[in-house]
DNA sequence: GAAGGTGTAAAACGTTCGTTTTACATCATG
DNA sequence: CATGATGTAAAACGAACGTTTTACACCTTC
């Protein structure tokens, strides 16, 4: 994988005994990373407007930097066949398209799936671009979304 | 990397020898495959209508499938140090939005930098959210898309 | 102060990978 | 027929990786 084990052990401080005795396996330790993250970013997103959703993203993007989505990108790198993985994951895939929808409807004062699937595509679209364009990518997107809900409110 | 050398030559159909008399090294087989790929997938995106860059792009993922860019994916496997690499993804971005700049303008009758680049947000996110979303997110895209120039027009 | 749990440092293991080399076959051309 | 270019099949190499093992040190607790 992109990181190898030399560099964990590294990071953690610690015997790569020691954290083969916690985490069990690189794919165990990835997945606990990627419920970790979740919960991080997850927590970034408790927010009652489209708007404010993403004015959390444009500042993750700028204080953090990105890579892409790192979900994605782990399950591209394992191909998809490390069960774990793949789980953690989908689970993440799904608490964020519900919570998108949630603050869509917050935001809306209703339902509104059609308009939440654009959202989301303007949320995964600005963290993708934002490798190659950097944070603006964010703001454009925020922009874009604050049209679109626009369209939909009067 | 993701896909070993012995899987390139079965599917080259011939020897390892061969293969690296031709291509010199695996990182330069990447970069020209990357090109090649380029080259079809622009081609593709050779239309005069947002809306039909979108409809180009649901075609695609329903005929090809998605694993997402493959060109970040590229980038991503490799860290971005393969300058082979990098360079071949650096020019296909800035291809690529090039050639979005152009649709719009061409669509719009006029240059609109700001919905290029949301645009651009909108193309990446359905690519992306295409690996768990399916082919709806482009179609979803293509909507979004249909809005926004709307609204710039009259 | 012996025992046992918990840690470290580092060597070792077995695999996989990208790449090179060896040995051999094919075949057009002088 | 000899030659040289071009190909194949397969072994071999050296490095990197995830993981396990060995050998040893440090504490706490009876």
């Amino acid at each position: 994988m992109a990181t190898g084990m030399d560099r964990l052990t590294e990071a953690a401080g610690m015997s790569s005994r020691t954290l083969y005795k916690h985490a069990g396996s690189k794919a165990q330790l990835m997945a606990l990373v990627l419920t970790e993250r979740d919960r991080r970013f997850m927590a970034r997103l408790e927010v009652k407007s489209v708007d404010a959703l993403f004015a959390a993203l444009e500042d993750w993007v700028r204080v953090e930097g990105t890579r892409g989505c790192l979900f994605l990108r782990s399950l591209a790198e394992t191909g998809g066949d490390t069960p774990e993985i793949a789980q953690a994951v989908a689970a993440h895939k799904a608490a964020f398209r519900q919570r998108l929808s949630d603050v869509v409807a917050a935001d809306l004062g209703r339902e509104a799936p059609e308009l939440a699937e654009q959202i989301l595509i303007l949320f995964e679209g600005a963290t993708q671009a934002a490798i190659y364009r950097g944070a603006g990518a964010a703001s454009a997107a925020r922009s874009a979304a604050a049209i679109l809900m626009s369209g939909q409110r009067s």
